[in-house]
DNA sequence: CTGAAAGCGCTTACAG
DNA sequence: CTGAAAGCGCTTACAG
């Protein structure tokens, strides 16, 4: 068990524990003679810093921390390299953590082993919310809209992916259309379906309330409800905007089932551009939330909060793909 | 700023240090009383117990480290979340860790931030495994071969997926088979193509030099190989085991190009059972390497090394799951 | 049961 | 340019 620390190179070198670390970390104080030699000795000794004890007393720890519901299913996986990417850019350390419902996050977060935080998705009472802000820690929130001195948000514009979606369908002809819904508590759930009913109601076009079915932005939920739906024997609708891709497929799964042709008989349209919607068939009709951008965003604008900027809300616009599931009314 | 310390709360407390350490440590030493007025205060101060300060002088972190190359595409996500859940059942917390391939893997990993690692790619240096073997940290790799005192390997047995898929193929009467490879210096990739141009041998049957191709382990790279191989006019082989899931995916599209019919004309299998597999039409044969098992046997590994036992190595069998794009030879 | 003190490994003013 | 010393926040023998 061979655990060196810097008193070990410092003896085994000759010099000062204050030395070694001014040379290892390229402080121009030491004559370059002796830095060379504390580098070597360390060099062979394998030494290692002994990060605990460095971030005791270092003003910062270069350690970004990323908190995540869940790496699952592709659609966190991509963002997250996408920020480590430029976290190693700006000179940081990404730590990613797999967020537990049960366990108070706040925490972690205040741990002082980051310099900053990106939540992806995080649950924070008011309280926590106001802590962190004292604690002045740079923050961005991914998952809802806030802004404090030190917390952003970078944020979808899921209102305008409901509105897109709907006017998109509307303009296709469809009248008699549907939501699938995601999760309750989700805010991208909610403003998408708040985009989607509000460009309805704006075009006089009304909605049976019957058509707004749980999804729970998973393929086997919205595939029961749409199931049930059709057993049920409601009329079919002409349109379905589906919260997002995967609720899209369950949701084409029990039309098929049905002997319902998707676009002939019912267009569908969903949300995300899921890997999975250029590989189905037909092609998946969706809206583009670039996922991929709203990591760089959320990256950039921490370190702008890192190097002393104010909190702001931004929000990254959809644009529509298309495929082959929707069709003009006939 | 408030940075609320231990000494803020043993003064507010009116006790010791050494008694708020240990009534938030839920030592039994404490007066009930004692340690219910302390956790009062505590929590009164919004105390969070600084983890560098604590993990300086204790023996134990209670963090595990997790090592990945990418989170990209859903392959480790899954695996990722898994392993996250076994942890907290150890009452571990995990950190995961994308890798990056131009710094050295050994410094983080012997930070003493953890206590055990999961390696699921890391370029280590003969010299680097010597050393992590004398540091005794418990590491299980699942990247290749290994096993040590305290270090352990969990893998695929893709010699064994490459026998299975050539023996599957052979059984459906094929003779003139193709390999889309996947990438040169990856454990996994080797042994698949060992396993299966063994199992062709020990059939006496032949492999053309030819009906090797590069894929990648992408769809991409597969599609650029298969187009060229078609194009350049070399004879259709009867059957095509893919590297990866994916690399089937590209080839098939290449095939499609050219009008040549899966399974009709051409049977494939892949490997992995990706997401996509069932999606896809025809739905796409392939093995599957029980990903989430794998991450399940890796954790638990992790700690039975940690609680004292011997590195080992272990091997994972895949199966055949037959959907649609193979048929036997007509 | 409680507290004073040492020490984990490091960085950082401050002297020299 | 180099070193002695303080101190980051905590835990843990050790006295009392």
């Amino acid at each position: 068990m061979n655990k060196i620390t810097i008193k070990d190179v410092a003896r085994e070198a000759g010099v000062s524990i204050a030395t070694v670390s001014n040379a290892l970390n390229g402080s121009d104080v030491v004559l370059p003679k002796t830095r060379e030699h504390v580098l070597d000795v360390a060099q062979r000794l394998n030494y290692i810093p002994n990060v605990n004890g460095r971030q005791l007393r270092a003003a910062q720890t270069r350690n970004i921390g990323l908190f995540v519901s869940s790496m699952a299913g592709s659609y966190y996986g991509d963002m997250a390299d996408t920020i480590h990417y430029l976290c190693k850019k700006y000179g940081y350390e990404l730590h990613i953590f797999i967020v537990d419902e049960e366990k108070p996050l706040l925490p972690t977060l205040r741990n002082q082993s980051i310099d900053g935080a990106i939540i992806l998705f995080g649950v924070l009472s008011e309280k926590d919310i106001r802590q962190l802000a004292l604690s002045r820690m740079p923050t961005v929130f991914m998952d809802h809209e806030i802004a404090e001195e030190n917390i952003s948000s970078v944020i979808y514009d899921s209102y305008g992916h409901g509105r897109m979606a709907a006017e998109y369908l509307l303009g296709l002809g469809h009248r008699d259309l549907m939501h699938i819904f995601g999760v309750s508590r989700n805010y991208d759930s909610i403003q998408r379906q708040a985009g989607f009913t509000d460009a309805l109601r704006d075009a006089g076009v009304a909605l049976r309330p019957e058509n707004i079915l749980i999804g729970r932005f998973e393929q086997s939920a919205a595939y029961r409800s749409m199931h049930r739906y059709l057993k049920e024997g409601y009329p079919l609708p002409d349109a379905v905007f589906a919260a997002n891709d995967l609720s899209a497929l369950g949701c084409i799964r029990a039309l098929r089932e049905y002997r319902i042709r998707v676009p002939e008989d019912i267009s569908i349209i969903g949300c995300d551009d899921h890997l999975l919607c250029s590989y189905v068939t037909p092609g998946l009709t969706t809206i583009r939330t670039h996922m991929n951008e709203l990591g760089v965003e959320a990256a950039r604008e921490l370190f702008r909060l890192i190097g002393g900027g104010t909190g702001s809300v931004q929000r990254l616009p959809g644009d529509i793909v298309v495929r082959h599931s929707c069709a003009m009314r006939t």
